[in-house]
DNA sequence: TGTATAAGGTTGTATATACAGTATAGTCCG
DNA sequence: CGGACTATACTGTATATACAACCTTATACA
């Protein structure tokens, strides 16, 4: 368990867990920098970088003079957010089922490598799973899986719990990032998802981080004529221009 | 111009300066912490301050042995936020253009006022642009808006200011609704987006409301292989991404 | 020719030190 | 009592130094 790890981010995650935990509540105070030094006998400018770099990431927020504090969290735009489509499904009343295509372990190449931004990864987990409702092909999933943040992935069995469920009860989800596009379908995907050659498709590329490394990444593919992407939700009334 | 700023943020400036510029393209190596320090006669520490956090922002990617890189920036366009998409293709570097199909008041019928959520709407204001990045089509924006929120709304030239930031400087976002769906082009979309039959598109859908009333409903359809629409957050420190 | 080794450049991390700017609490003095 | 001053704590920035890990290239050797 204790990974060789840079000593700013022991002190990051310290100070992440106290405040997923709850223990550290919005607008608490967290440790000074002076404090940080005496309790991890670090020097200042690693305490420093650890306070930083949560500061940017919009976990704390700093006042020169005074101290840092546990932020407000962020109203979590909700566009995206892992959804689980079997209930999903089961909340609309209807029946959901899967077929299990591909599962097992791969060897990575130089794009998956850089895709999970970690060179130095040899293998991951692989699967390849078809939803439906009521029988009918909704959503073709094709993902891989960091073993090292998520080793017993394999063991599960992706008839009943889908992957998303055994993913989120694993891990914390720090970051996600996603790409929307549209796509004709594959030969393969037209067998799969039993559609014809013609029907555009939806692929939803999902990336999720935890603890600064990438987690799982995974395929969506929805025929456009069973399924759309909704969402709807609340702003804090500044549109967004700049970056 | 000289205000008193960090060097750190000097430096980060005038890279940023250079990719933004498209004097350092994709993939071009970038000054390396030694030769920052000789240039800017600073120390070690500061130039690795300004590449590391522009690494974290995403412009660079550093390889250690190696060197650091500019980051392929693909087009993407956000999913969540109402951004212009003016300054998105400003700020890749690219030259925004766009071309005025349709402006005028339209009566409005059943299904607009649903749409509306105002049965005694009697009138919309309708606009049709595409948008074109390096004088390339990427973007078609057909839009009703309101005339009781925004009355002066047609009074813009739309060819210098978006109708998205007309709107925002207009009124308040409370919240959006979000519809992705994937579609195969209308002949009038072929023409307008000068793409063939088979290529696939995104239709964005988006309503917006403001002070509980529907601002503006607007669909916006994107040629796959032009554009994908993008996102990326964090999420709740708490965890509460389950739905 | 092929392989092992060495050298040099690059990033990654960590420390000690220094000075500046800001906010707060307490003290002194008019 | 009130204002000015001071001490203190905290963050922000900058430097010099050190060592480790990694990668590429050149060199020596079998």
């Amino acid at each position: 368990m204790s990974e060789a790890q840079p000593l700013y981010a022991k002190v990051k995650d310290h100070i992440l867990e106290n405040i997923r935990s709850g223990a550290w509540e919005a607008g608490r105070r967290v440790p000074s920098e002076n404090e940080l030094v005496e309790s991890f006998r670090i020097s200042r400018m690693t305490a420093n970088r650890a306070l930083r770099e949560l500061t940017a990431e919009g976990f704390l927020s700093r006042v020169p003079g005074v101290g840092t504090f546990v932020k407000e969290s962020p109203a979590l735009s909700s566009l995206m957010e892992l959804r689980n489509i079997a209930e999903e499904i089961a909340q609309r009343g209807h029946r959901y089922s899967s077929r299990l295509i591909r599962k097992g372990l791969v060897d990575a190449n130089p794009a998956l490598a850089e895709e999970f931004e970690d060179r130095a990864l040899k293998q991951l987990f692989h699967i390849v799973i078809v939803h439906e409702e009521n029988g009918v092909p909704v959503q073709l999933e094709d993902r891989h899986v960091n073993p090292s943040l998520v080793p017993d992935f394999l063991d599960h069995d992706f008839t009943e719990t889908t992957p998303t469920a055994v993913l989120l009860a694993a891990t914390p989800v720090d970051e996600l990032e996603h790409t929307v596009e549209a796509t004709l379908p594959t030969t393969e995907q037209q067998r799969l998802l039993n559609i014809a050659a013609l029907e555009p498709c939806l692929a939803l590329y999902r990336r999720s981080w935890s603890r600064a490394r990438v987690a799982t990444v995974v395929t969506l593919t929805y025929p456009a004529s069973r399924y759309a992407l909704y969402s709807r939700h609340r702003t804090n009334a500044r549109g967004t221009f700049s970056q």
